[in-house]
DNA sequence: CGACCGATCGTCT
DNA sequence: GACGATCGGTCGA
């Protein structure tokens, strides 16, 4: 089936969770300068806004990089971790709600080579885009693209019909959140297990 | 393997 | 001035 760009309609949604389980299996495409770079989404995290201590916007803490998940659904949240990473997100729900999905991993589907480009790595092994700032370097994702709609040609997530065994996905603890207390144990971690490129020791 | 550590800088206090 | 929603290399078992 050909690849069909997601609607608003389907970030806008109010269950960040299920938005977030459905981005499993989905496809995110990056063109630069002409050149597609793609891969399936295979592990994602949800972080549920103001109630969540984990999320950036925990008791509706607004700043200029915080600002843009109070959009309407369907734009790019991206920021800049411990100084190197640049971590791409997709905001959800509806205007003032700032929930937000952290994509973590992805199966290279187009554009190994400029890939393995901007990574600088010799080979495609699993590290390619195994990891949140690993995908946004092989798309070439950065903070320049924070508020960037997913409507654009140049960004964007979407479908092909690919299915998966309610089996094969799982759900866990998110990653690197220990700071937030009863939070961190929330199982907003969701991601199809097995799959090699799934970031942590044993899926 | 696992544990540890340094890199590196925008953002917020 | 401190601190990350991380990564990859090194070191020791």
């Amino acid at each position: 089936m050909k690849r069909k760009k997601l609607k608003p309609e389907f970030f806008r949604r109010e269950n960040v969770l299920q938005v977030a389980r459905e981005l499993l299996g989905k496809i995110l495409v990056s063109k630069r300068e002409g050149v597609i770079t793609a891969g399936r989404i295979v592990e994602v995290e949800a972080y549920k806004g103001v109630t969540d201590k984990a999320s950036h916007a925990y008791g509706g803490r607004r700043t200029r990089r915080t600002e843009v998940m109070y959009a309407r659904g369907g734009v790019a949240y991206v920021y800049l971790c411990y100084g190197i990473h640049h971590l791409f997100n997709v905001v959800t729900n509806e205007k003032e709600i700032p929930h937000a999905i952290l994509v973590r991993a992805l199966e290279p589907l187009e554009g190994l080579e400029t890939m393995l480009a901007r990574t600088g790595k010799k080979k495609a092994g699993y590290s390619l885009t195994r990891g949140p700032g690993n995908v946004s370097k092989a798309l070439g994702i950065s903070t320049q693209h924070s508020g960037y709609s997913l409507q654009s040609a140049e960004l964007y997530i979407a479908e092909d019909g690919y299915r998966f065994g309610k089996n094969r996905m799982r759900s866990s603890p998110r990653i690197g959140v220990d700071y937030a207390g009863g939070d961190a144990k929330r199982p907003y971690r969701f991601y199809l297990q097995g799959n090699p490129f799934v970031s942590g020791k044993n899926n």
